[in-house]
DNA sequence: GCAAATTTGAGACTTGTGTCTCAAAACGGG
DNA sequence: CCCGTTTTGAGACACAAGTCTCAAATTTGC
């Protein structure tokens, strides 16, 4: 499988032919007025027609649904720095930055459960050689946990780091709230909770992680062993 | 939003009309075949060609593509039971569990994938009230979770067995493997490694919650606090 | 305001998915 | 082995997504 380099063009695309400003936006405001409306991505005809525009001038701006949806989601989420903590150090900043996320996963959420929809559909035809364009790749999550979880590095060696940097991706994203809200029903309030919850839980576990293995002296440079990944096993219940 | 009741049937389907039982299984074994193959869920027709049988007939016995999707996972991951483990008791239960259960992510992943896929694209459906076929909701992850951490429960309040039971959720299932795998480009030991690692973090928590609580006298019947869920600060950093 | 370049609309065409009908084939019980 | 029932195949139809072409409309440079 080929490895995919992340994609994080935060500059505007180049100027195609055939393709006028004013259209664009007419079309790109249309899509975002249905996607708040009906709550899913609209077709490219869809668009079209509300639009009051030909099915074929709109496809020559967004050659495909995909297309379509990715130029939503990036015209929904598009300052995404605007979401970094700089405030306080350490835990607080893991927590500040869930708190601030949070609200965009209600205020976006059809268009992130579609990127995450996008992403599932364009690995899918990856894996299976059939994908010609370029794939959605945002890969602002690693960026964001690295800015966050940035004060605590000092106090963590460099493997529990990214253990902690591995875990919170999973716990920071729509992912979790999607299997929170459609799995159990749970209420928006109760997903940020638990969400929360399982950031504390793991930044305390890299800090016991951290101490342990500061406690512990280095083992020699050439061993076998990797420093700080092997967890002691903690207050074995039973 | 209208709520959707799971449906965990294991139950055989009722034998419906012009349906014959060998064309059913010639058809699901293509299909089986088909998605061991290119690793993506083959259309109805393909499946329909590869069993030299008319379009029309596989229709009959697939309605949909996803309708094939459907029985694909459950064929392929059927015996879902065989996953629970009763060995140990408390935190080794989890870990078995996990352990257990990763094999079947790296050797069923496309019929996971699918299963995923399937889930959002149903769910943007559903939101959209387009949705006239049954969901697919196999609901197995609760009822799984619930009985590896029932050793714990002595140990844990309601409401906090409950964050650990939802917390778990998010951690016990293909999408954590697929973060991992997509995003970081783990490979599958790593993976494995990363998710036990949140498992034991998350089990912690809920046993240190469960202490601190132990210890507090418990508030008034009446009291608007639900013992438990009011988490301690632990550890400030900074 | 004119000419060239650019953008657009209408419709034909392709492909994939799903439905429907009806006659032929296969099956099964006596 | 025969007759009624069940299952199947072939093709017609519908419909959405996407491509392509060419003439008409619009914009732009001068």
């Amino acid at each position: 499988m080929p490895r995919i380099r992340h994609k994080i063009t935060e500059a505007p695309p180049p100027p195609a032919r055939g393709v006028k400003a004013s259209t664009f936006k007419l079309l790109l405001d249309t899509a975002m007025q249905l996607i708040q409306a009906d709550g899913r991505i609209p077709s490219v005809a869809e668009v079209a027609v509300r639009s009051a525009v030909s099915r074929a001038t709109a496809y020559r701006y967004f050659s495909s649904r995909s297309a379509l949806t990715t130029a939503i989601i990036d015209a929904s989420l598009g300052p995404v720095r605007t979401i970094a903590s700089d405030s306080a150090g350490g835990r607080e900043r893991v927590r500040e930055l869930f708190k601030r996320t949070f609200p965009r996963f209600t205020e976006f959420e059809p268009q992130l459960r579609a990127a995450a929809q996008l992403s599932l559909e364009q690995g899918a035809l990856e894996r299976a050689g059939l994908l010609e364009e370029e794939p959605y790749r945002r890969g602002h999550r690693i960026r964001i946990l690295e800015h966050a979880i940035a004060p605590l590095a000092p106090e963590l060696s460099p493997p529990v780091r990214e253990m902690l940097h591995h875990a919170l991706s999973v716990v920071y994203g729509i992912e979790p709230y999607i299997i929170l809200k459609d799995i159990w029903g749970l209420p928006n309030r109760e997903v940020e909770r638990v969400a929360l919850w399982m950031a504390d839980a793991l930044i305390d576990a890299a800090l016991r992680d951290a101490l342990t293995t500061a406690q512990t002296p280095i083992p020699g440079p050439s061993g076998g062993q990797v420093p700080g990944t092997q967890r002691t096993k903690r207050t074995k219940a039973r």
